[in-house]
DNA sequence: TCTTAACTTGGACTTTGTCCAAGTCAACAC
DNA sequence: GTGTTGACTTGGACAAAGTCCAAGTTAAGA
C-alpha cells in the first residue's frame, strides 16, 4: 500500500509513522475491520498510538475516497480497504462474517424513474443476508 | 394497526399500554423514526413511559417481524412499520430524508452461485444513495 | 378478587465515537 | 544541519445510542 503512501502524500499530506501505520493495517489483512480493531492492531506496532489519530485517519481515508466505510448492523462501523473495486457484502447472520461479493448487472438500473421521487440517485449498496457454511451445519 | 395488538396478543403477549402506545406511534405516521423519536413521541400520549421500555418493545416488535430495523447510517437505527411489504430504501445523502423504494426484479437473483461462497443466502437489502429534490437544487 | 409471572421503571453502565487544549514533529527554507 | 511553523497527535472529557438489572407494578387467568 505504498501507492496509498504516496497518493496521500500527493494531496499534500504529512507522512506520519501513526498514518502510515493504519494503512499498513488496513493493507495487511484484507478483512473488515472496525475501528477498534485497527486501533488494536496499530497498537502493537506503534505502541504510543491513540483512538483518537486511528478515528481521525480513518475518517479522512473515508473522506477522499481510498477506504469505504460498511455500516451493516447498527454496531460499531467496519472498514473496507478495497475500496477501488465495486463490490458489495454478504454477511453471516450466525457469526457476522463478511465477504465482498459481485453480483451481476448494474443496481442502479433496477430502479424505475418513478421509484426515484425527483432523486439524483447516485449510487446503491447491497447487503446480501444469509449463513455462512459453518453456520449453516450447526443449529 | 389494531390487528397489530390482535397479533400480539395471539402470540400471547400481555397488551400493556406502554406497548400498545408504541404500536400506535409506529402506526400514526408512515416514516422511519429512530429509537428516540418513537420515545419522545410515545411519551406525549403516555408520560411516564421509559426509555427502557420502548427499546424493549422494538426489539420485540422487530424480533417477530412486525417491524424493520434499518441501519443505514452509523448512527441511530430506525424502525420501519412497513414490514409486511418488501422494499428497499433511497437515502438522501444531503438531508438523510428516507423513501421506501420498489425496485424491478428479485435482487438475490443477480448474486450467482460462485459469488455465495456457500452461503445460504436468504435476504439482500438495498440502499439507494442520491441527493433529494431540494438537496439538489442547492449547493 | 386473588395470584403470579410478565412487564415496566429509572438509573447505572457499556460501546462507539467526537471534541479540545496542549504538546509534538514532518517538511520546507535557509 | 538547523530553525520555523502549521499540521498532526495525544489523553481525557464528553456525548449519543443502547443494554442491563433489581425493585416495583399490573394484565390476565383461576
Amino acid at each position: 500500500m505504498s501507492d496509498l503512501l504516496e497518493r496521500l502524500r500527493g494531496r499534500g499530506w504529512r507522512l506520519t509513522a501513526q498514518r502510515r501505520v493504519v494503512a499498513e493495517v488496513l493493507d495487511g489483512e484484507h478483512v473488515h475491520l472496525t475501528a477498534d480493531e485497527v486501533h488494536a492492531r496499530a497498537v502493537e506496532r506503534l505502541p504510543e498510538i491513540s483512538r483518537a489519530t486511528v478515528y481521525n485517519t480513518l475518517g479522512e481515508l473515508v473522506c477522499i475516497g481510498e477506504v469505504l466505510e460498511v455500516a451493516t448492523d447498527g454496531r460499531a462501523k467496519r472498514y473496507d480497504p478495497n475500496a477501488h473495486h465495486a463490490h458489495q457484502h454478504l454477511i453471516c447472520s450466525g457469526c457476522g462474517a463478511i465477504r465482498d461479493v459481485h453480483p451481476l448487472g448494474d443496481p442502479l438500473a433496477a430502479l424505475p424513474e418513478a421509484e426515484r421521487f425527483g432523486f439524483t440517485v447516485s449510487g446503491a449498496e447491497i447487503t446480501y443476508r444469509g449463513l455462512c457454511p459453518q453456520c449453516t451445519n450447526r443449529p
